[in-house]
DNA sequence: TCTGGGGTCCTAGGACCC
DNA sequence: TCTGGGGTCCTAGGACCC
């Protein structure tokens, strides 16, 4: 029996709930950004489309090609918890769900379809459920496997509904262009095209020797992509992360490098609060710096032990950054936490009220002893900085993938 | 007035070990 | 005179996704 893979995916996510939550906003251009200076569009209604506003694009660039456009900055709360209740809609048409970011998820329904009338009534009724409920339009896409199903909705967006049947795979990817599928960028389809190869068409019937030799062990991966194969299962179980990391574009390029410092501090404590708050320590520190001419590069270093606390982090980090000769102003500065594992749990009951002030206090006390004068700064981040608001359309409302860093 | 932030996976060279 | 072969880990960078 062939697998029926349901996509859904919500019609201008962010900018759609926000029309909701204020009805002054609805059937206007408006786009959901960041907090910050220089933050770019996250996601922008179809209002806002017409005019050829697009996602990443800055917000004076934007505001050239839309003047009236509104700019609402993202709430991530707000998201969070309309992802939530989605998912509860899609467990009543079957319990195989991957939710795949905030606005997106597969349903599994090849087993319980039958129950429902069929993978398109399933898919209409869920349409109607979310914009009865939450007022917000979304796009579903049927296929045998989630490649196709993704392509479907797709292809049927906005607020559209199309079941690609096995019979009619390689028709549509007959002539479609490699880009479109998910997972050919734009480097992957440059060298396609290098080839000679530009649609799906062209790829799936391309030699397998011909690929191994470009793409390597991913050429019959790509081959088979072409002819709408794949066999990526639904992950339906969150799996553990394999990194924690947060960066932040500076509001004004720095080389000052007691304001790197501070910055790095900043990060070290969003990293520590967030592995603390679900559970997890890592081995490898990453630090980025991406200097004003957007050129960016990475270090890292391996922990002796693994940890989540603020200060090792932040020790690690400085130690990175001595070892490097920065040639340019900065503009960019992120933290990472990798090779993770989950904690075992006694240092997570440590962080009762009482122990989490008493560990603070030794964490100051020892970072004092080494840093001196950076104490005050410490201390006064622990106090007075609440943590940034971060808008990022990979969350996951649940897990650590939820950005939501307040403890 | 330029160009966000969160991730995963893959590659490739070098270190290191047996 | 010349110098194995296999495996794993570490690191930096890049492609891709939402």
């Amino acid at each position: 029996m062939p697998a029926i893979i349901i996509c859904i995916d919500m019609d201008a996510f962010f900018a759609s709930v926000e029309q909701q939550a204020n009805p002054k906003l609805r059937g206007k251009p408006i786009a959901v950004i960041g907090s910050g200076g220089r933050t770019v569009i996250t996601t922008r209604s179809y209002e806002a489309r017409k005019f050829g506003v697009k996602t990443g694009m800055n917000i004076y660039e934007a505001k050239k090609l839309c003047p009236h456009l509104i700019l609402v900055v993202g709430d991530n709360e707000k998201y969070t918890h309309t992802c939530r209740e989605l998912s509860v809609i899609y467990n009543r048409y079957t319990p195989d769900i991957e939710i795949y970011s905030i606005d997106e998820a597969f349903l599994d329904v090849t087993t319980t379809h039958h129950l429902f009338g069929g993978p398109v009534a399933i898919g209409a009724a869920i349409k109607k459920e979310v914009k009865d409920q939450f007022g917000i339009n979304c796009t579903v896409g049927v296929a045998p496997n989630i490649l196709m199903a993704k392509l479907a909705s797709d292809i049927a967006k906005p607020d559209g509904l199309k079941w690609i049947k096995s019979e009619d795979t390689e028709t549509v990817l007959k002539d479609l262009p490699v880009r479109e599928l998910w997972g050919i960028g734009s480097a992957t389809a440059e060298r396609l095209e290098q080839c000679g190869i530009r649609t799906c068409g062209e790829l799936g019937r391309a030699p397998v020797s011909l690929l191994r030799n470009r793409f390597g062990i991913v050429g019959e991966t790509l081959k088979h992509m072409g002819q709408g194969r794949c066999d990526r299962p639904l992950i339906v179980k969150e799996e553990d992360p394999k990194s924690i990391g947060h960066s932040m574009t500076l509001p004004k390029d720095i080389s000052d490098r007691e304001a790197i410092k501070s910055e790095l501090l900043k990060l070290s404590s969003m990293v520590g609060r967030r592995a603390r708050k679900y559970g997890f320590v890592g081995k490898r520190i990453t630090l980025t710096v991406r200097y004003a001419d957007f050129k960016t590069f990475t270090k890292q270093a391996t922990l002796l032990a693994h940890s989540n606390g603020t200060h090792e982090i932040y020790h690690n980090a400085l130690n990175i950054l001595d070892s490097i000769r920065l040639t340019d102003k900065v503009r960019l500065l992120g933290i990472s936490l990798s090779q993770l594992m989950r904690d075992n749990g006694d240092q997570l009951a440590l962080f009762e009220d009482n122990a989490k002030e008493k560990s603070m206090l030794k964490a100051m006390d020892s970072l004092n002893d080494k840093f001196g004068d950076l104490t005050v700064t410490w201390a006064s981040y622990l106090k007075t900085m609440e943590p940034q608001s971060v808008i990022s359309p990979a969350w996951r409302p649940s897990g650590v993938r939820n950005l939501n860093i307040k403890n």
